[in-house]
DNA sequence: CGAGACGTTGAACCTATTCAACACTGGTGG
DNA sequence: CCACCAGTGTTGAATAGGTTCAACGTCTCG
């Protein structure tokens, strides 16, 4: 019945290996939150210490375990971030994109990067030394403010993850994640709300501490209740109070 | 057979309604990760801002939901941060030290406090306004690095878990858990490393997602290997090294 | 001394995983 | 251009790890 959904509504752009214009980068870095307030002239001195790379689909930017030394902005594109079990299951974050950082705030903190990073869709990210980094935050004394907050609220939500493991069945840590993703990645479209990223069972398996197979049997179930659509590597949100009424209000 | 173990090796010096000296004070908030190398004076100016209260084991500092306005610091005792899910379980996010910080760092930022706080043994609290707080760090922007510092090694310490929380099984998430409240609690003891702080089943089972009959046959199989010594509220740390190989090398 | 909190142990049950087989899709190379 | 194939998704059945329910023992405190 509900079963015909289109090919792919996630559209994936793929220029060249991904670059951004000076004006661009300027445009990011000032939009970026804790850049937000400064004045030009220390912002263009800021954007002459990052440096810019692009990334393909599936890209490493950074492994677990490497020296960490650098810290990252989203410029362009989306990226994952994941931490490795022993076992070999992968934990998946979070999906970032354009504007939000990643990678080591400060030098030596911990001496090596404690999750990877990748590139999701073709993505410009611009970096800059830790170290560096370290000084504009001694220059600007209101961005280690801001950072502060950023901070405070990602701790916010890795605690909000911890509670949800701890406390909720599969079904509604699934239901709660791909609120969050389409909060943060939806995009309106005839469907509903789509999840603007490719987006396998097994990434929504690695949100919720799951298995492929239980994300599908309850992804079928979302769907025949029409909740939502969905088909390979896409997701869309088509009644979202329904979704949100599933999670349990908070 | 190993089973006849003392009474209650945790000690609960029971002081009145805790208070402490004007010179505990200033030697506490010196010792504070941030206030660490402040100027005596500057420090002194701080200290004129913090608030001091007393508590008693079990009761509550704060609650999840109500307005977050102030910011407090651990001068002795030992404090519970927990979260509450909706199912009526608890989940407990740590246990507090004297010097480390918990409530609200920022105003308006959570309005309310999505935790809540509640002394293990008596306590002795400090506290100031957020938005005080806030100006002490405007004035003393080394103290916001500092601050950052920490905080992100709290979120490190939260990706940690929801690591652990996805993929290790529940006996090596309460060893886990049992060798970090031993590295940051423990005190040295005949029977090995106590865990200097009352610790029922209950607790254990709101720190590894779990439940008290859980926790109870795990410890009862842990004892039986001589890993470790417990009894009523209290566990001890024997063979260090044989729960750190259960836990798996990292 | 009694009562309530804490701890232990057993057995039934249930959720989600695991293993396995199969279907669909899209991209690649012949 | 078509066929093939690897990656992805679906579905079923068996299994296991942990929870839940329940009963009982034990300690501590008033």
């Amino acid at each position: 019945m509900t079963k015909a959904r289109r090919k792919s509504p996630v559209q994936t752009i793929s220029t060249e290996p991904d670059f951004c214009s000076i004006e661009l980068r300027l445009r990011i870095l000032s939009r970026l939150p804790f850049f937000a307030g400064l004045s030009p002239k220390a912002l263009e001195a800021v954007n002459a210490l990052f440096v810019e790379a692009g990334y393909q689909p599936g890209e490493v930017i950074y492994t677990a375990g490497s020296p960490a030394e650098r810290l990252f902005v989203v410029a362009e594109g989306k990226v994952k971030l994941l931490q490795h079990a022993a076992t070999g299951n992968n934990i998946l974050l979070d999906i970032l994109a354009p504007g939000e950082f990643f990678g080591s705030l400060a030098p030596l903190k911990p001496a090596t990067y404690l999750d990877s990073a990748q590139a999701v869709t073709p993505a410009c990210i611009l970096s800059i030394r830790s170290t560096a980094f370290q000084h504009v935050l001694d220059q600007h004394p209101e961005l280690a403010l801001k950072t502060l907050a950023i901070l405070g609220e990602r701790l916010q939500s890795a605690n909000q993850r911890v509670l949800h493991l701890s406390s909720l069945p599969v079904e509604r840590r699934i239901a709660c994640t791909l609120l969050k993703l389409g909060a943060k990645l939806g995009r309106r479209q005839e469907e509903g709300l789509l999840i603007d990223v490719p987006l396998s069972r097994e990434d929504l398996a690695d949100m919720t501490a799951s298995t492929p197979e239980t994300v599908s049997r309850v992804m079928s179930q979302f769907q025949a209740g029409g909740l939502i659509a969905s088909g390979r590597q896409w997701v869309a949100i088509v009644d979202q109070a329904k979704l949100q009424a599933l999670v349990g209000e908070e």
